[in-house]
DNA sequence: TTTGCTAGTTTAATCGATTAAGCATATACT
DNA sequence: AGTATATGCTTAATCGATTAAACTAGCAAA
């Protein structure tokens, strides 16, 4: 059993050189005006001995590898989990296979990760960069190696970017709760200087300053992203029940929804009782929580695909002028608001 | 701004040939007895010009990509995201790389998979195999290309596995529901015959026998893995209302039971007073009921992690006989079944 | 002076596929 | 007959790195 067929093995066994062989198995026959029998025989043996060609040699050669390096901030998340999964689909049809890295929101990671890839000559990437990682997305416009950030973005960089429009959802989501009655309303975030963070609390700010709500003092509490239990289980007390206690919360993300509504429930706060609650994203748990939660859903799917769709116009055309794709988020309406 | 720098620009600039550039870089340079100023020169050069070096380059010509394939059922389900994740830090103590595809459970999607990754020169496999999917293991044997197969495998064919004691964690999660006083017992799991489902209903069984209880007719309910919350909508109020009603059921699969528990809330079965619930593997909302669900805990850490270095010792030797490693799992018990 | 060794470096083949260019031979056209 | 064109196939360079083998000095020993 030999390890590997090349062009070789078929040229030698038809008795023809490897550049027939070539053409006919990549569809350039015509091209190459290569003898219709011959080409059969080629086409035969071939799948006789099970010819694999090796992508390698030919990405080598073509200085193509048909590969995109997906950089997320952690791939067990469920938001990247199914974004990936949506790539993944939509890379196929373009015959584009994904390579994927976590980069725990460290910039450091995240440069090693673009090192790794780059040196395995994928063709683009699709990148939720972390915060903080400003020079190395210039690095990669100077190395002109195509990219689509997603999730997150950089304003002073001209990108591609696709991503959900987070003001309008965060401004959404407070608007609901005022609607609702609610005068109180806190943010929970995470700290840091991404704009995605960023236009969530805007849109929430804006929010209420449109409705001519006075923001609590302080009106947003600030979790670090690699202590989130710790950070809500120290300061969420403290913030909900502070000169004018909080009568709903917003929080930004599905990580700090999860932790946050745990605390909640050790602290005794009842839903939608005691406290209101909208979150971020998508999660599993907001359907089966005592009270369905209503909650903030972004296009994942649209989001995917569209940064595929990008990359790969990109990739074919370096030259093409940068896309900024904001897409509408929905915000699901439960229980968690009350009546 | 040039694209890419190659070990001939290196050479060139400092006026050697490639080859000693090639062995300065890779740290050869003892065995290939290079003048320490020139080697220090090729560094500072190297450096200089930020070279990266082509992985596809290398690859082609070691016949190593450093690269494993992964293929699971769905890169979006957590237990096998969270196993991602585990995978991608662990292949990368040993500088791999993953490239990963989901097989949506069908065969021909993995086979396909398998031929795009083998093209690609994957060194390796972790695959979590579909159902009917023997000879495309079988397939790998012959081509000699390494693989671990995860969470389940075939008893009949001799390969490297890892996972966990299904028949063991459902034997436990059964005997822990007769204790707390049930006797009619249901077990909802996936129609296939995947080793791992069979165990999980073994183990099952023969809890009910080893206590001298009879299994409830019919004791097990079969659902289409692509068509959970149709089957379950259909079926499951028979299942549970039959000759004698149930009062406990066991969930295969995160799947199965938060298609379920969410069915068994439409039909007002409250848990634990109407229906006692274990579930397999772990999800967010078992935390999130109203009532926290007992489940059975897959050691997914572990699993990953052994696969990739069982692979990697499987890579770098390929003669090693094949590996079965089994892991506990564990009851996290919580309040679905009773006081 | 010749031989032998060592240190330092280059040469060139190789991995497997792609593809421009070249070389025959056959057929068509004037 | 002589030239042009089409057809069918091969040659050989190339992508970028690796590495066995060859080569060149320089120096020591005989």
């Amino acid at each position: 059993m030999k390890k590997h067929v090349s062009l070789k093995d078929i040229a030698q066994r038809v008795g023809v050189s490897t550049a027939l062989v070539s053409y006919v198995l990549s569809g350039k026959e015509r091209e190459a005006r290569v003898g219709q029998e011959i080409a059969e025989v080629i086409r035969k043996t071939a799948a006789e001995l099970n010819y694999q060609p090796n992508h390698i040699a030919k990405s080598l050669k073509t200085g193509k590898s048909y590969t995109i390096g997906l950089i997320v901030a952690d791939i067990s998340n469920p938001f990247f989990a199914t974004m990936a999964r949506q790539i993944e689909d939509e890379a196929k049809r373009d015959n584009y296979t994904a390579i994927f890295g976590s980069s725990d929101e460290r910039p450091d990671k995240m440069r090693a990760l673009l090192d790794v890839l780059i040196k395995r000559q994928v063709d683009g990437f699709i990148i939720a960069p972390t915060e903080g990682s400003e020079d190395h997305v210039r690095y990669l416009q100077q190395l002109r190696i195509p990219f689509v950030l997603v999730d997150r973005h950089f304003p002073e960089i001209d990108t591609n970017y696709v991503c959900a429009d987070n003001h309008g959802a965060a401004y959404q989501a407070t608007t609901h709760l005022i609607r609702k009655g609610h005068r109180a309303i806190g943010l929970v975030a995470y700290r840091n200087q991404l704009v995605h963070m960023l236009d969530r609390e805007r849109g929430y700010r804006q929010a209420l300053e449109d409705h001519g709500i006075a923001a609590p003092q302080p009106a947003v509490l600030h979790v670090g992203f690699d202590r989130v239990a710790d950070d809500l289980a120290r300061d969420l007390p403290g913030f909900l029940g502070g000169g004018r206690p909080m009568d709903a919360l917003l929080f930004a993300t599905n990580t700090l929804s999860l932790e946050g509504l745990k605390r909640l429930g050790r602290l005794g706060y009842r839903i939608p009782r005691d406290l209101a609650v909208v979150c971020f994203d998508e999660s599993d748990p907001f359907d089966f929580f005592y009270c369905p939660i209503t909650h903030v859903r972004q296009p994942v799917a649209a989001i995917a695909t569209r940064a595929v769709r990008v990359l790969v116009d990109q990739i074919q055309d370096g030259e093409r002028r940068a896309e900024h794709v904001v897409y509408d988020a929905e915000l699901v309406i439960r229980e968690s608001c009350g009546g």
